[in-house]
DNA sequence: ATCCGCATGTAAGTGGTTACATGATTCG
DNA sequence: CGAATCATGTAACCACTTACATGCGGAT
């Protein structure tokens, strides 16, 4: 259960509510995992019930009381056991590269609306990206190695849309060659 | 559901059997999607219940009877809709760049073991793919317009593969300076 | 007053994985 | 004679998504 690990990971960092975790998904974590709060919360009761996580109380400023979540010891060891772990199987899955796969089907205009609808949204997110890595700091690798870390993880996801746009750019240049 | 248009793709471009269809998962589209034959079979079952296949029954010539599923018309029109359909909503999942993220936790040693071992992976999945590449035909785009598309998500893969080894490698040279 | 943000969750459904179950043919 | 490949499927479980449900406090 790789959510699991990476909830432990947020809580690790800081102590938070399941609410808090929804907003860390929705901007930290947004370009390399996801999920909704139905599967936070859920998620958060298993970890409390296998004594990775406790709940501390805290009365809501505006609202029902927080609970909010720090990591048990237990927590820790199977975070460090995760991260230093063989790789997590994961079986590649990307929408796009199957319908350009399957789209000799198409005519030329389809074709290129597809290709430059899926270039506005690479775009789109790369420019998103580049705007949070020049807004958030550059620790030094050695001074900060944990905040270097989590800036690198930016770095590779700009690196991979780049690469991705510079392609998409040939297919369109292939496509309205004469 | 994605992974039955990509079904109805497979079978566009040939009429195919459950056990056929696990065999183009395991070799052409490794790189952009999974899925085993439980999935197979119950997806199967769905497109003929929905009319979007139809099957044919042919003596088998070493075993059971197989199951040769065709593409209907209506199957047909439910394919190209999904071509041409604005993109499928992909929640980003990485759990990689999700342990890079978190690594602080881990000493250097563990850190670099880490980076090795996914060097390692990509490098052998890069050269996979180069040599499906080196072994398949590389199709002129006006005259095999969907052979070339079909080589062409291939290139993507690669160049993605290319540009993670190269940020892998930034981050093992960052760790191994003085 | 009404809407937005904070804060908690449950229920039902879909999609994906693992394990179980069977049997013929072909190659070494 | 045993292992691999061809060929079919079912059952149970786990992970993820969507919709439902509630209510306070602060801003416009």
């Amino acid at each position: 259960m790789i959510l699991a690990r990476i909830i432990l990971g947020f809580l690790s960092l800081q102590p938070m509510t399941g609410y808090d975790l929804m907003r860390a998904f929705g901007s930290s974590a947004t370009y390399f995992w996801s999920a909704d709060k139905a599967q936070i919360y859920r998620t958060l009761a298993t970890l409390v019930a296998d004594g990775h996580a406790r709940i501390e109380t805290v009365p809501g400023t505006h609202g029902p009381d927080r609970a909010v979540h720090h990591v048990t010891p237990a927590g820790r060891v199977v975070l460090r056991e995760w991260l230093a772990s063989d790789p997590d199987r994961q079986p590649p899955r990307d929408a796009f590269l199957a319908r350009v796969f399957f789209a000799g089907e198409l005519d030329d205009a389809a074709l290129a609306r597809l290709i430059r609808s899926r270039r506005g949204d690479a775009v789109a997110v790369r420019d998103e990206l580049m705007e949070l890595r020049a807004r958030t700091a550059h620790p030094d690798p050695r001074a900060d190695r944990a905040g270097w870390l989590r800036s690198m993880t930016l770095d590779d996801g700009i690196r991979d849309h780049t690469a991705h746009i510079a392609w998409l750019d040939e297919l369109l240049a292939e496509l309205e060659e004469p």
